[in-house]
RNA sequence: GGCCCGUUGGUCAAGCGGCUAAGACACCGCCCUUUCACGGCGGAGACAUGAGUUCGAUUCUCGUACGGGUCACCA
């Protein structure tokens, strides 16, 4: 009964963070090498921020990336339930048992009284904590306040002295003192586990082996440690992770429009690139390889390349790696991702597929698109001062002349296809001696309007046909001559 | 503020007492080239800081600075 068994138990918020898919990623990545299990936990203890609807978006996404649960609260499992407001008598049934243990109080206080005290130590200064004012009632107080209905919660007996050391895989050994820790609520008025609590006792009942987790509750874990020492359960591994950060300053936040992993879905990156990436963001592999695979990830996951210190998003990396990612697709998987872009703007009766073939290079989010085939319906008004290229030393004059003798040559051709559009044009520049761009940009610019298009000349006369090209052709040659 | 944690180029990062301190993105230059890309080659750029330990510190210890986390009947 070794089998490693690991968890993500996300809050229903109503979308999933990119910190939060890495840290489903790195949690998915040590079952599936160890050959465990991966678990779906849903952690809905808080009534007032649920979302509706939420826990399809977990689904969803986590689905999108492949990283797909062995137990969960649509697959089931011998564990569940697997959501958390769907247990709240276990969390009842122990924390009943650790005031029995010992680990545990009743308390009656109610929210007025532990504000006005919390005002007063601010006031003077001192850190705020629980005064412990319920935490020696008699058994007979404390069952005559119960008889009479009074309200209460269930709140964690910390040692009043001593140290507690609890150990983390990367932090090593964290020792506190009891006394800054404090009598943690792990009960709550309304019969629902605090995230602490929860986390604690369903931790142990699933079997989970590993917990890896945000970095915000290193400071909490060791009343965990103190939790499961009042059990008398053993304690599974834990990682915590830092944070992803928008700068050295602010955490990724849903706030910056770009925290979400549908947001990237709709900007047009692709899954597979944005798992990628955020693998690499405070995790490194041993060699100096950095694309791969989910099923590479888990091969070559390892909890030593974890780091300690937060990361910065860098949307500029997570950009070229998609662009890696697109170009290498196959072209008919490009050309399938690209045509709902490539239609946005461009309407006519077009070769997608060549369209898309020359745009693969050419694109690293496939919002791009759009912008990039835009003069293929028809082209736009241009300025004339494209034609003045000093590299291709070209001008309007130049392009005069130029454009006036393709034209009869494109006139002529009636097999209109790449080769033979190529054979006429170099044979027209053989004959004139000169460079090609001489040539070809003048003609790029006259047929498209564009500065720059994905191909050259060639292949947008290719694309947009004979018809389209001798119209275009004509048209910039009233142009110039004006 | 108390407690906990971190600090290698602009960013991600390798490094685990002795190295000319990797690599990637971004940046710059060159090449390829019918524009732009792609691709190829090359360049600039870093160990926060002060002590200590040591024959020798980026690497170990302590202080300082800076940054983060946490101090809820939120997770």
């Amino acid at each position: 009964m070794n089998e490693v068994r690991t968890r993500f138990a996300p809050s229903p918020t109503g979308y999933l963070h990119i910190g939060g898919l890495r840290t489903a990623l790195f949690t998915y990545c040590i079952a599936k090498k160890a050959g465990g299990k991966f678990i779906l936990r849903i952690e809905d203890t808080d009534q007032e921020r649920y979302v509706e609807g939420a826990n399809e978006v977990i689904y969803r996404t986590l689905r999108a990336v492949g990283l797909d649960w062995d137990e969960g609260p649509d697959v089931g499992g011998n564990y569940g339930p697997y959501i958390q407001t769907e247990r709240r008598g276990i969390y009842k049934e122990y924390a009943e048992k650790l005031v029995e243990l010992g680990g545990a109080y009743y308390c009656f206080c109610d929210k007025e009284r532990l504000a006005e005290l919390k005002a007063v130590q601010e006031a003077s200064g001192v850190n705020p904590m629980y005064d412990r004012h319920c935490r020696n009632l008699s058994p007979e107080e404390v069952k005559a306040k119960l008889d009479a209905g009074t309200p209460y919660v269930i709140r964690q007996k910390v040692p009043l002295d001593g140290t507690t050391t609890f150990h983390d895989v990367l932090y090593g050994d964290i020792t506190v003192e009891n006394s800054t820790l404090d009598d943690q609520v792990l009960l709550k008025t309304d019969g629902l586990p605090t995230y602490n609590f929860a986390n604690v006792v369903d931790d142990h009942l699933m079997g989970i082996t590993h917990v890896v987790r945000g970095n915000e509750y290193l400071a909490s874990a060791p009343k965990y440690t103190l939790l499961y020492e009042a059990f008398g359960w053993e304690e599974p591994v834990y990682i915590h992770v830092e944070h992803i950060m928008r700068d050295k300053q602010h955490k990724l936040s849903k706030r910056d429009g770009d925290a979400s992993y549908e947001d990237f879905i709709n900007k047009g990156y692709l899954s597979e690139a944005i798992v990628n990436y955020i693998a690499l963001l405070g995790w490194s592999p041993k060699g100096e390889r950095e694309i791969f695979s989910l099923p590479e990830l888990i091969e070559e996951f390892d909890i030593s390349g974890l780091s300690k210190s937060p990361a910065i998003f860098d949307p500029l990396k997570l950009k070229a790696m998609n662009g890696e990612y697109i170009r290498a697709l196959s072209p008919e998987k490009f050309a399938e991702y690209a045509e709902p872009y490539i239609r946005q703007t461009c309407k006519g009766d077009f070769d997608i597929a060549k369209i898309a073939a020359l745009l693969q290079p050419r694109t690293e989010v496939l919002s791009e698109i759009p912008d990039q085939v835009d003069f293929f319906d028809e082209m736009p008004s241009y300025d004339l001062a494209l034609y003045e290229n000093k590299k291709m030393k070209t001008n309007l004059e130049t392009a005069i002349e130029v454009l006036e003798k393709v034209l009869p040559v494109l006139e002529n051709i009636t097999d209109w296809n790449f080769d033979v559009l190529h054979d006429s044009l170099f044979n027209l520049i053989g004959e004139m001696g000169i460079k090609n761009g001489y040539v070809l940009w003048p003609v790029r610019v006259a047929i498209s309007g564009k500065q720059f298009t994905p191909g050259g000349a060639i292949e947008v006369a290719e694309i947009i046909g004979k018809d389209e090209t001798l119209s275009r052709m004509k048209r910039s040659i009233e142009m110039l001559r004006n």
